[in-house]
DNA sequence: AATACACTTGACAGTTTCATCAACTGTCCT
DNA sequence: AGGACAGTTGATGAAACTGTCAAGTGTATT
């Protein structure tokens, strides 16, 4: 499983020794599956369309026509987004009658999309990058 | 700016008068910037060797040829995957005399990396999709 | 059992992303 | 000034992602 692969490959480097010292402590990486698995769930989350479609489920569970009528999307798309988001286990449905309703996984989720978007709404931020 | 475009269009549609009735309330959708910005955020975290990266900048600040040292990855494909985080202000550079010392923007990034391996954690989740 | 509604799925095309390599910039040392 | 170290930047091609549309499934209703 290959945990931490950690060569201290600095040793035999120029710039290593005398200009950051503390440079040594072990400092092991992440778990691998772990740090795949986190990357999922936010590569999941990182599409502005759906993120609406989480912050919306965020607030309370929707059928898929609800969610349609809510943003202006054509139906399939939406139901292809929400695929996905359930292939990533961040959503869960439930059917009732006609409908399938979603909702958020758990609320884990729920926090990292609020302090995410608590964090996107701070930063002055017109998109374009530095310089 | 264009924030909120709630038509409510649910409600010439089938589905929406006798099946779940608290559909009206307003429930506006995020301010499109925000969305788009957030996203970006978590797009930005969403790939399993960034996010690896973020996680060693987010113990302290190191230079790129330490981070290449500590990843066994070759210094343009790091320096490549900096330049993105840098371009989405996720992280913030400092020169001195030949280094250059990466380190997080600022601690919601940190508190946002954290959250999210602490879920990635928890989930046991074989990663494949539920059936 | 036939029709309608509420979705889902598969397949294809257009776009985006990512790693790699060579070439370039900036800083220090001699 | 020249060389070496530290790092950045384009360009290119392969792989992954997304939306769209047509066709399919599942559930009630008549």
């Amino acid at each position: 499983m290959e945990i931490s692969r950690n060569e201290d490959a600095s040793e035999d480097r120029d710039c290593s020794d005398l200009e950051h010292l503390e440079a040594k402590s072990p400092m092991p990486l992440l778990d691998q599956e772990i740090c795949k698995r986190t990357a999922a769930i936010f590569r999941a989350m990182g599409d502005a369309s759906r993120l609406q479609l989480l912050a919306l489920l965020a607030k309370r569970e929707m059928c898929v026509t609800e969610l349609t009528g809510r943003l202006s999307d054509n139906l399939p798309a939406i139901s292809q987004r929400l695929k996905l988001l359930r292939a990533e286990r961040l959503v869960s449905t439930r059917r009732q009658g006609k409908h399938i309703y979603y909702s958020l996984a758990d609320n884990h989720i729920a926090s990292l999309i609020e302090n995410g978007l608590a964090h996107g709404s701070e930063t002055d931020c017109t998109v374009g990058p530095p310089t």
